[in-house]
DNA sequence: ACATTAGGTGACCAAAAGGTCACATGTCTA
DNA sequence: TAGACATGTGACCTTTTGGTCACCTAATGT
């Protein structure tokens, strides 16, 4: 799980689905190979090592595959980490910092 | 900094400095010997990645290093894929699993 | 002063991960 | 039913990473 969020390909494909969940394979391709030169064995790699770390899942719809995120293993990570008290200070800091880049 | 966290002797790290900040290195190795076969500069070397990306920050005392746990980066993982809106979803969903993992 | 203690550096080796390819399976549609 | 389409599998190669060792620097205390 943790080594699955280790791979910026991954990140991506994280990125993506958080922007819109119910994607094809394909659709998922065409957004690696944008910015990464990639093809679709290697992203199909990367999807099934998400799927396995639980952090995408996926439903069968015909002969294509839909992907969405699954953000409970991501709240475990925080929670490891971050204990109530400590969650207070630090969501305070980090909303500050995105009112200031918010605002320039 | 995901790949500082890909790494299981590193988490042990984050784990051991989350329960008690202001470690040495000598105590840190203490804490990962116990359970795993490695050297000092093992654990040298896991210090100077966390280190590096942010997770852990350093004090000098004399010949000796304190090192503490800081939750800022973790934070930012956890709002990367969680929006307000989900948060609240999946914060219920872990609070209740926790709940009942702790009364058998 | 000098032995001891705490920590740092660079080279080196074995193991694991990222990526591609040839090939295979299942599903839709004309 | 034939062919195009969406995806899956296992072998293979290259690069990265985890770990150790020999050696080094600096602070401590008697």
């Amino acid at each position: 799980m943790f080594k699955a969020l280790a791979d910026p390909t991954r990140r991506l494909l994280l990125d993506a689905l958080f922007d819109k969940g119910g994607r094809t394979l394909g659709e998922l391709e065409a957004v690696v190979t944008v910015r990464q030169e990639m093809t679709r064995f290697g992203v199909a790699k990367h999807l099934r090592l998400l799927e396995d770390a639980g952090l995408v899942v996926t439903e069968k719809k015909g002969r294509e595959k839909l992907h969405h995120l699954n953000p409970v293993p991501i709240r475990l990570v925080h929670d490891r980490w971050i204990d109530k008290f400590t969650e207070h200070h630090v969501t305070a800091l980090t909303d500050l910092k995105r009112q200031l880049e918010e605002k320039p």
